[in-house]
DNA sequence: TTGCATCCTGTACCGGGGTACAGGCTTACC
DNA sequence: GGTAAGCCTGTACCCCGGTACAGGATGCAA
């Protein structure tokens, strides 16, 4: 099923990875510990480059390592009982990043308010009531939002 | 100018911060230490509300703790020379977060695209090419997206 | 004056995602 | 068989924005 095996770097490369990298993922359970060569190298199949760029893939659509590794796992363990369950971490998924582009909506409208009105000076701004940043709001009812986003 | 001194812990109630989070302030340098009583307290005028404030907003607006401050030192030391920079700062903010709002865009288009398409095993999806997700893609092309976002 | 809340300093820790370095062993190639 | 590149392990460190804790000193009110 697969050709030749990797070496730590060769994975590394192939999928665009620190070699360091690698072995924070063994750490943090996101792959499999491979085969080692009589003397301890590790030598991967290549289909680990794959599990690399999924990796990458769903660290990009927003999921943590956490994430990753649980749905890996999941993944792994199943084998065709169906319903990894990532249709339903992906719809959650989805609507976190959802939430997260509300979010920075508003915070480019702020920042468009802020340059047409000229403000330059966020101190004195605070201080006048023409100001269109919203000083006393976000104190009060901006805490619930995701501090990733802040 | 000011009615009465406030207390550390007067302060951070004020302004909805942790104590904690203040002295961290002083420590990256977002906050003058204040007077002292004669035992060695910190006394702050009632002005340093307003600036935690402040602080508060433009993280708010996407500006790290180290931007803030770089904001905050500037503002202080020109005192109506004009230009603060400001102005060019936030239009540079401004473009990050289009582009932030731009890159979770479409990570919520591959997770609708990926929902819709019935994925449920990223690893076999990686593996079959009727998958919607870009697992080749952004390993070469997505690297230079901010870290931070990911 | 006593007692408790608040404050002080220094230092360590958290989570998230890695990166770096030291000191030694293996592999591959000439 | 020699040598250099690559790999091994463990541990420490990085950024970011805080938070927590220990062990004292101070402030204030009864």
């Amino acid at each position: 099923m697969n050709g030749k095996w990797l070496r730590t770097g060769e994975v590394a490369e192939a999928a665009g990875v620190n070699v360091q990298t690698l072995r924070y993922y063994h750490r943090r359970g996101l792959l499999e510990e491979p085969q080692r060569s009589n003397g301890g190298h590790r030598l991967y199949p290549p289909e680990t480059v794959t599990v690399l760029r999924v990796i990458k893939v769903a660290q990009r659509l927003g999921f943590t390592l956490e994430e990753v590794a649980d749905l890996v796992e999941t993944a792994a363990h199943r084998h065709g009982k169906s319903d990894s369950g990532l249709q339903a971490r992906a719809t959650a998924k989805l609507a976190e990043v959802e939430q997260k582009i509300a979010d920075l909506q508003t915070i480019r409208d702020t920042l468009v308010q802020a340059v047409d009105a000229g403000c330059d000076d966020l101190v004195a701004c605070a201080a006048s009531s023409c100001c269109p940043l919203p000083f006393s709001g976000l104190v009060d009812g901006g805490r619930h939002v995701d501090p990733t986003w802040s």
